[in-house]
RNA sequence: CGGGAUGUAGCUCAGCCUGGCAGAGCGCCGGCUUUGGGAGCCGGAAGUCGCAGGUUCGAAUCCUGUCAUCCCGACCA
């Protein structure tokens, strides 16, 4: 492609709504444009790159043995009240009606294709020997986010590589969602990635039925916690704190139950530091509805709860933060008092809540705290759980090493899904003995945009962006330094049509521009390599090859040009490849 | 949805406090010079000062409302 015939509108100044890397360079490098909040243009060297990466998520797919179809973007909403997920998603779910005729159509926008596929076997699936299929499509997904932010890392249109399989059995299922997380792995290298699988919230089926995919970043949404010592990696929300309940179920305090005044002060910072003492030694006491009855959750002061662990802990389906009245009920105060002594509703408490001693609490009384509050004496528990997230310097749950907290974007997601949607959508098949039975089923998800923003996120140096030879949307950058020198023009023009012709992805500066704004530019955009021909070289007969990392270009003769530069993209493709798992 | 910030030319921003001609740099157009790391000079085009209402002789500037965008938090199958 020549530049002077594409889009690539580069801005040497960083625009003021950008402020995460990815975003700045995305702007700045002509990749991007932003319609509106969550919703932006791909110019056409990002438009390049991401059909990169596409192409590379389709050929794994298919490697993996899933077949591709395409299912429409917009969708019955019958189908999302047939599974429940019309109120699951609430207004995340895109919705209109339409007049057709007399008549009005209720449709959405499909945020994810689960209830669009299961539909689809259930019509057309129906015996064992059917299965197991796996099926894949990569097509653009509408989410009416709340709050778009991070450039396109989160935004209300995305394109996503949804999977999905059907099985008979949980050893299908098994083997299905085996062969996608490889794939993944692959995927993730072969675009140039680093990536973490983590474990992941796995819902009704649980064990190690979820794994995400994460870029570690610090601009991440997602926290992740990871052993430095064994290699243990999960979500923060999922993952375990390495402890277990405490032998002693008392604690050993010397000081005296006291009440104290605290006036208006209610969270654990103001009370900390009104009373001078530390977080750590703090109770706090959350007062939840789980199932619609009252507990009291209690956490270390410095520490979260964690509200899954605190639902599976407790047996109950809903669980959410009780509301004034029921706090007033329970406690005898307004918010901010609560404490485990004298409560009116039943306790249970995180492990590390039962070793501090002489803790200080909410009194349950308006504007007042109890200092020295003890287990066994003050208020008694029978079993402590694991009920807080987990955090940096934790225990890791494997090994004796240490957690560490890091940021993460979630690029992939594969999920052991179980029958809730086959159950719903009535999918179901015969096994020999004509027994009926809901077909078991995953589903696997890959933001193909987040891997373009995920690699400008960690990819690039002051200069500008640096990509994968996989990815990059152009492999060669061609610079005739001064395109009014017809020798200079004629080589260029030269080596373009070669490498063409070689079926390298190449693209020609043949702007008439000075050499140092081209320059500047090509770093910007971050194309693996550059030939520069220049008129000092060719008095020599060189030309320059630069790769975007190399500290200075290799002065090579015109003759050995092209050679050279293959041999360069050769070498970067066997490193790429060496990382890619077999 | 709660909290915070910002809206002036394509981009970055000044002007607003203390009301009185719509500004700069970059980019863009024309010309001359220049040609190995975002050149120089000359000339030019370009803005409903987010929008609406109000106060005022007069509003980018003050007041009210509203919309949009960004950031933090909540939410995120």
């Amino acid at each position: 492609m020549r530049w002077s015939q594409t889009l690539i509108p580069t801005m040497k100044e960083v625009p003021s709504d950008a402020e995460i890397p990815s975003h700045q360079l995305m702007l700045r490098a002509g990749l991007i444009r932003q319609l509106m909040a969550g919703a932006y243009t791909y110019l056409p060297l990002g438009w390049r790159a991401v059909r990169k990466a596409e192409a590379i998520v389709r050929d794994e797919m298919e490697r993996a043995g899933a077949v591709e179809l395409f299912m429409p973007a917009i969708q019955p909403i019958e189908l999302f009240e047939r599974t429940g997920r019309k109120d699951a998603f609430g207004n995340v779910l895109i919705q209109f009606e339409v007049k057709r005729g007399d008549r009005s159509v209720h449709l959405a926008l499909g945020p994810t294709h689960e209830e669009v596929i299961t539909d689809l076997v259930a019509h057309q699936i129906s015996s064992y020997r059917q299965l197991p299929l796996t099926m894949f499509q990569i097509q653009t997904k509408f989410r009416n986010e709340e709050r778009p932010r991070f450039g396109v890392l989160r935004t209300s249109e995305f394109i996503m590589k949804d999977a999905y399989s059907f099985g008979t059995s949980l050893e299908q299922l098994d083997e299905s969602y085996q062969k996608m997380y490889h794939a993944y792995c692959r995927i993730f290298a072969r675009c140039g990635l680093e990536y973490l699988p983590v474990e992941a919230e796995s819902g009704p089926i649980g064990g190690d039925a979820s794994h995400e995919f994460m870029i570690p970043a610090d601009n991440g949404e997602d926290r992740i916690v990871r052993c430095t010592g064994c290699g243990y990696a999960a979500n923060q929300e999922r993952a375990a704190t390495g402890r277990g309940a405490v032998a002693a179920m008392s604690v050993d305090g010397s000081g005296e139950l006291i009440k104290v005044d605290t006036p208006d002060v209610t969270s654990i910072e103001q009370v900390s530091k009104m009373l001078g003492c530390d977080a750590r030694r703090m109770i706090k006491t959350l007062i939840y509805q789980a199932d619609g009855k009252p507990v009291a959750v209690l956490v270390r002061g410095d520490q979260d709860a964690n509200e899954g662990k605190v639902r599976r802990a407790l047996n109950v389906e809903t669980l959410e933060l009780a509301d004034e009245a029921t706090i007033r009920e329970v406690t005898g105060a307004p918010i901010g008092f609560a404490g485990p002594v004298g409560i009116k509703c039943p306790i249970i408490a995180d492990h590390d809540v039962a070793q501090i001693s002489d803790a200080i609490t909410g009194a349950n009384a308006a504007d007042a705290h109890y200092t020295c509050v003890n287990l066994g004496r003050d208020y008694q528990l029978e079993t402590t759980h694991d009920l807080r997230d987990a955090t940096g310097g934790d225990p890791c749950p494997k090994c004796d090493g240490t957690l560490e907290l890091v940021h993460g974007i979630e690029v992939g997601h594969v999920f052991k899904l179980g029958t809730k949607y086959s159950d719903s959508l009535g999918a179901t098949f015969l096994d020999e003995k004509e027994k009926r039975h809901s077909i078991i089923m995953g589903c696997y998800g890959i933001g193909v945009n987040r891997i373009v923003a995920g690699l400008c996120e960690t990819q690039h140096d002051e200069n500008g962006l640096i990509w994968p030879l996989s990815i990059a949307p152009y492999e060669v950058l061609i610079i005739p330094l001064n395109i009014q020198d017809d020798e200079v023009m004629s080589i260029a023009n030269r080596f373009y049509d070669e490498l063409k012709a070689a079926g390298v992805d190449v693209l020609i500066d043949d702007r008439k521009a000075r050499p140092g704004f081209k320059f500047k530019d090509a770093d910007l955009i971050g194309i693996p390599y550059r030939l520069v021909v220049g008129g000092k070289g060719l008095q020599e007969g060189l030309v320059e090859i630069k790769s975007r990392t190399a500290e200075s270009p290799d002065k090579v003769p015109l003759v050995d040009a092209i050679g050279h530069l293959t041999r360069l993209m050769d070498e970067e493709k066997a490193k790429l490849a060496a990382r890619v798992p077999a």
